[in-house]
DNA sequence: CGTGGAGTTGAATACGATCAACACCGGTGG
DNA sequence: CCACCGGTGTTGATCGTATTCAACTCCACG
């Protein structure tokens, strides 16, 4: 194997349906999913029972909770599929075995994990000083081929608005355009 | 060399007084800083004047804009000394020569990352579900070393409140107490 | 001393949340 | 094939939390 991608290729395929869970908090089998078809979210259940979705993961991306990385009891994170999807999964103990002695292999998961910050960043600094408008634009520039995929009311769960201020929000942006 | 660390300490120590700017946004020299002594913080500021901070860098923290690793125009983020400090600092490049061939380094860099996503993770879905009260006492609890160290204004815009409204959070939890 | 930044407090405002009603499909079963 | 149903999105009215603007106190520092 010489890449980092060619260890999920070799994964089977797994069909899961819409509404599915894969994952469920405390549960402690962490994994990894690569999407191949369809769509996964990653969000946490507050208190009062709304959700609060983390990560959105269509065709070729990678989700998981990141849970096995500190040994804790159990993920914190649910993952589901919002659409009908193909994904092919990584359990934790072959996640490990990634994390072998090929300098190129570690290097490009580097990459990866800069990326990973970087958005992470961004997402940070427009949570603080974004309004719901200024955010909902920039998730369309970012994402142009998901925004119009995925329902409002989970759009709106990702940028932290509910979904009536965020069909107010696009009400408003169709008036001046 | 046979740690990352090992890598900062060797360079020479860097004397920053308080408010002494390191990085501007738009500069292209990006470095990472490891903190000696004393705190840094980075932060952007929006089209309004008002600042956010990103993230605090108090003693043994590393702290770095990561727009070196987009190949971009330059520092989107600002950095500045809180304090009177020291630090050690590591240019762009030979940042770079960190990422040799040598897998233990590698994998302890990958650890580094997985823990910052994972503490970014956390500081998303704080934003996204936690009221202003719930997230000071977090930081509280998460930095008990900071929240009586730096300004109240700053912890403020790093929860995404205003210094008013979280001077208001204390009084409430102060009476509550 | 005096000056300016930091923090507090008050009053008015604004933005988004909440609660509620309704329209609009899309899928299911009779 | 159509009627029904539940989920999604829209819209209106009201509410609440945090922001804004302003005044004042308190120190730290020159």
């Amino acid at each position: 194997m010489n890449s980092f991608e060619e260890f999920f290729k070799e994964q089977p395929i797994r069909q899961v349906s819409k509404g599915e869970v894969l994952v469920r908090p405390g549960q402690n089998s962490s994994e990894s999913f690569y999407v191949v078809k369809g769509c996964l979210r990653s969000y946490i259940t507050d208190v009062k029972g709304k959700d609060h979705i983390y990560q959105f993961a269509p065709e070729d991306w990678i989700i998981s909770d990141l849970e096995f990385v500190k040994n804790k009891s159990g993920a914190t994170l649910s993952i589901d599929a919002i659409e009908d999807s193909e994904v092919k999964e990584i359990p934790r103990d072959k996640m490990y075995s990634i994390l072998d002695n090929d300098p190129s292999i570690l290097q490009a998961l580097i990459q990866k994990f800069q990326n990973r910050v970087y958005t992470l960043q961004n997402r940070v600094l427009q949570l603080l000083s974004y309004t719901a408008e200024e955010r909902y634009i920039s998730f369309m520039n970012t994402y142009p081929n998901l925004y119009h995929r995925v329902p409002l009311k989970m759009v709106a769960s990702y940028l932290g608005v509910t979904p009536e201020s965020l069909s107010r929000v696009r009400k408003e942006l169709l008036k001046t355009k």
